[in-house]
DNA sequence: TTGAAAGCGCTAACAA
DNA sequence: TTGTTAGCGCTTTCAA
């Protein structure tokens, strides 16, 4: 073992094998050919002595490196974990280390964490949304390493794009919420700049709306705290304010969860009364009393196809052509958004 | 711009701007005295060209990486993002970076995840657990690089450490229960051999009871699936089984959250005719009808901690002695643990 | 099947 | 304040 402070080399290996560098090398790599006799006894020593390749040195050498970058704006929501896990299943398949970096939704970190993630020329990079500063789009477009941004495909994507439109996510939801009769509509939701996924439901909810002749009736925005409370409060807020509303479109499940504990502790007919829907599919509903309705929006799938992509990149010779995939999310209707069934339509 | 596929080099900015590479590094890394004319001259050529330097080659040449690993057992845990929350705070007033791995709380996945973190000769490793295998600990002991294990006290570290004892917090738990004179106890719980945190817990708990004279009375194991759903999943069947329990400990909020819902909906008395209590503390638990009891694991306390003992450990230029920092939680009886308050001391 | 030499892009150490 | 030289620990390439 080990009981020097410096880190071992391979020369140690070779020394305590008496085999050349080059040829432990090869063997650690399982690269070209070496008599078995001569490989055992450079796995004896190395597992003997302990010795831990030093990345760094074959990275630069080899101009490889076995990195994804993952630039993702939070952790308290979990969607992103949710798409790191499907990231991590694909890569897992494969020598690929995912390597995660976080911007608080700030543009400025993001193009900190871009740059730093850059600095380590990785395999490729997987980067939530597709609004960047110009900076650094311009750093991604120059950096020669595959781009994939994830979650949301409305916009100019940088190289490839795996996600969902949630403009018509938020536009089919309103056309449903129509469709069942809804017509004072309220909606409650995260401060806006911070999320452009959900200013884009938003966008889509309320053009949808107006397609059908309806306008939101009265809105509610929260930031920080406890998600399940906030949504609690909104929905008293909005039915203090409004009280003639008929439905409440949450732009996350979990605030969308606080406001049918709430409705139903209040005893309010959901979904005769009022009709209620999230954003998300979150595993967290399936254990509340009344199912909320809610659309999925494909994480860990899109998780799954950006590293696929990574991976195509980096196998393919020829520069692999560039990927839009706009995955359709779909509305799980639960038991708080129909009360007319028949005027349920697939359009 | 860089329009050539080939990624820029110092030479690169050193041509553009008419001045020496080395000096061009300098200016780069803020190192040493240089002229404001030079320094306004490389650093507009670096920008020109959208110049990202190459750390794998800077990380050899100087011997130093601004890499923190952080090897956790899964993001599906809410707990672990938090740890991470706290890290990244600390880490993010200095230019260290913080690089997840996931074990999938599997000890084999542990071992090749720390020893791929390892091979990048990163500036410290944060590790949740103090159970690794023993050729982890043998290369975490080789590594020269400083360890830093999370969330557990209970056990043998190898360098530093940082948590809270689980079988401290099932006993605590177990003593007020007990004096709150509940007698007859159930317990809900993942099932052990993957957390041994959980299982640490269920130790304590069941000790505490005992120093008390009460026997665990019934107990029911889970895996996998929404956790507030198999909370109410496992209280029913809990209570069927065993409809005389007046009390039940469950291993995590989630499923105790899932069980609370549960209870109100049948119009069972918590907690005069039982009592619940979860552990974790974690955010959802404001937002539900009634404050499930619970102990707060001080998980982002705790990813700071360890980032900062990461942060000391390079700042010394004596090595910085081993660390081991036991946190405590407090119990937070909320609305489902209290039915004798004469009976609350705390000793 | 094995080995020797060169060099990846940067920084430490020293010289000017 | 700036420049020169050597080399970090590997892998690539080529020769034996």
């Amino acid at each position: 073992m080990n009981d020097s402070r410096r880190p071992l080399t391979l020369r140690d290996v070779s020394e305590a094998s008496g085999v050349s560098e080059m040829t432990v090398s090869r063997v650690l790599r399982n690269r070209g050919d070496v008599s078995a006799k001569t490989r055992e006894k450079v796995l004896a020593a190395a597992k003997e002595l302990g010795y831990v390749p030093n990345r760094i040195a074959g990275a630069l050498a080899s101009n490889r490196v076995n990195l994804v970058g993952v630039v993702i704006p939070s952790m308290a929501n979990m969607v992103f974990p949710e798409v790191l896990t499907g990231i991590s299943e694909v890569l897992d398949e494969t020598d690929l280390q995912p390597v995660v970096g976080i911007t608080n939704y700030r543009q400025d970190k993001e193009e900190s964490v871009i740059f730093e993630m850059l600095s380590w020329r990785p395999s490729g990079l997987i980067v939530a949304g597709v609004e960047h500063s110009e900076a650094a789009r311009r750093m991604l477009r120059a950096s020669g390493v595959p781009v994939v941004e994830i979650m949301d495909t409305d916009g100019l994507g940088i190289n490839h794009v795996v996600g969902i439109s949630h403009r018509r996510a938020g536009r089919e939801m309103a056309q449903i919420i129509a469709q069942q009769k809804y017509r004072r509509i309220g909606f409650a939701g995260t401060k806006m700049p911070l999320d452009h996924r959900a200013r884009k439901r938003f966008e889509g909810f309320t053009l949808g709306l107006a397609k059908a002749g309806i306008e939101v009736a009265d809105q509610e925005f929260y930031s920080g705290g406890s998600a399940l409370l906030k949504g609690r409060e909104m929905t008293q807020t909005l039915l203090e304010r409004t009280p003639d509303l008929d439905f409440i479109y949450y732009s996350n499940d979990m605030i969308g969860a606080g406001g049918l504990l709430y409705c139903l502790e209040q005893g309010i007919d959901v979904p005769g009364k009022l009709g209620l829907a999230g954003f998300n599919a979150v595993e967290l509903l399936d254990g509340l009393p009344r199912r909320l309705a809610t659309m999925d929006a494909c994480r860990a799938e899109i998780g799954r196809k950006a590293a696929e992509i990574v991976i195509s990149c980096i196998s393919d010779t020829p520069p692999t052509e560039n990927h839009k995939i706009e995955l359709s999310p779909k509305v799980q209707p639960g038991d708080t958004l129909i009360r007319h069934p028949e005027n349920l339509k697939t359009d």
